[in-house]
DNA sequence: ATTTGGTATATTGTATACCAGCTTGACTAA
DNA sequence: TTAGTCAAGCTGGTATACAATATACCAAAT
């Protein structure tokens, strides 16, 4: 006789506890980080053990990977500590995601659908009347989910993942320095210019405007940023 | 009285085993792991500690990393093995590579001295007689030589960082492809290109370049090769 | 003979034990 | 008072022990 067949989903057996843990930290590190934080940033691996209610072992786990993605720094027979990156670094950065998101515009230009494209628009639709500078904190929000959207609307993931990573400086960054001078209007005008360019389908068109979009940032950055260092 | 100011380079205060481990395990793997490759390819935590005669928790730790940057796989009570890419994943990483690459190449029309970018010319002199195809290996190693000094005379470490990890992969796929057709040929046309707008010091068109460069391989992998899944 | 179930074994996941190197602070001597 | 030394205890690095689970093999039943 026939067994009887049963429709069952195979049971998630692992993401074990170190990718847990990896996931917690994560989040509270992305949290917590912003430049603005200025004591002292050592994690504790008995006491985040403890916390969590794991031995050591996943949480190293966990901290290793955290070092490799750059969120944190293990220093021999010290202890592990919040990164945050110096100055030349953040630029270096910001050069390695002007690469990234203008290729990211370029797939958009091939890949993505018209209606992909409109949900871009629509994000500015709240600053039409031009009084940026009112909510600038706002803004800030916007103009950030705005560069995450080019990102996921490429369609790669690798492109994604890498992005994600530079993504917490990036915001820390973004939201320190909207507010210079007319940062925000200027911003707001490139961002549109951007979205026609998208919305033409000109793929080298949009990839400039998103580069030099980024490069503006880093010469900015290079040239007035002080919190840093 | 104030204390002379000697200048001393902070001693190398260890880099622990897991840091030596990981880097001997991602050598073996970039001098092994040709896509070529067909027998299994699990990593043996126990049989890795014993051969470099220390425990298996560093040997995890370093396969912690390597997993993070992609180089293996760790499957819950199964273990580590080295990762084959998809060909959809393959892709995505020439996507990102023409990223960082064409990034690279207008840093270098920016900030590299003539004779960084004459090291490039002189990389393939011995070719100048035409004859690619009969020393299709050798030429091979200076292709791909001739990508990784273009990420390195960017002289911006990050991008160099990322680069390197999807280079192994890189590395395999311009020796599977390098053969087919008449792609050595039209390889050393296209560098000679670039070579040229780096000399002449235009960014834009080293970009350009670079990237069509790139995306042709991809193109290529694309719709002629079928060793990967 | 084939299938099913159990058991043995091997291997990873996690916890704990132990060690080495700093850091700190107190005590002593100049 | 100050500098120097020594000891104790933190803290991370490594090794090992224990638990959970996957796999392979074998025996028994149909």
């Amino acid at each position: 006789m026939p067994a009887a067949v049963l429709q069952l989903e195979p049971i998630d057996a692992g993401e074990a506890l170190k990718s847990r843990i990896y996931l917690r930290l994560k989040k509270a590190i992305c949290s917590v980080n912003i430049y603005a934080e200025t004591g002292e940033s050592r994690l504790d691996e008995r006491q985040l053990g403890e916390a969590l209610g794991v031995s050591r072992t996943p949480v190293r786990e966990a901290l290793v990977r955290l070092e490799q993605e750059g969120f944190v720094r293990t220093v021999p027979r010290k202890g592990a500590f919040i990164i945050r990156k110096k100055k030349k670094e953040i630029l270096e950065m910001i050069i390695v995601w002007a690469a990234l998101e203008s290729m990211a515009a370029r797939l958009i230009t091939e890949h993505a659908t018209d209606d992909d494209i409109s949900t871009l628009r629509r994000m500015f639709a709240k600053f039409d009347g031009g009084e940026v500078k009112a909510r600038i904190d706002e803004y800030s929000a916007t103009n950030i989910s705005f560069h995450q959207a080019i990102l996921q609307l490429s369609r790669c993931e690798l492109l994604n993942q890498l992005a994600e990573n530079l993504f917490i400086h990036m915001r820390s960054i973004r939201m320190q320095t909207i507010g210079d001078r007319d940062r925000a209007k200027q911003s707001i005008i490139d961002h549109m210019h951007i979205i026609e360019a998208l919305e033409s389908r000109d793929a080298d068109v949009a990839e400039r405007l998103v580069r030099e979009h980024s490069l503006n940032l880093e010469t900015h950055v290079a040239q007035h940023v002080t919190f840093l260092d």
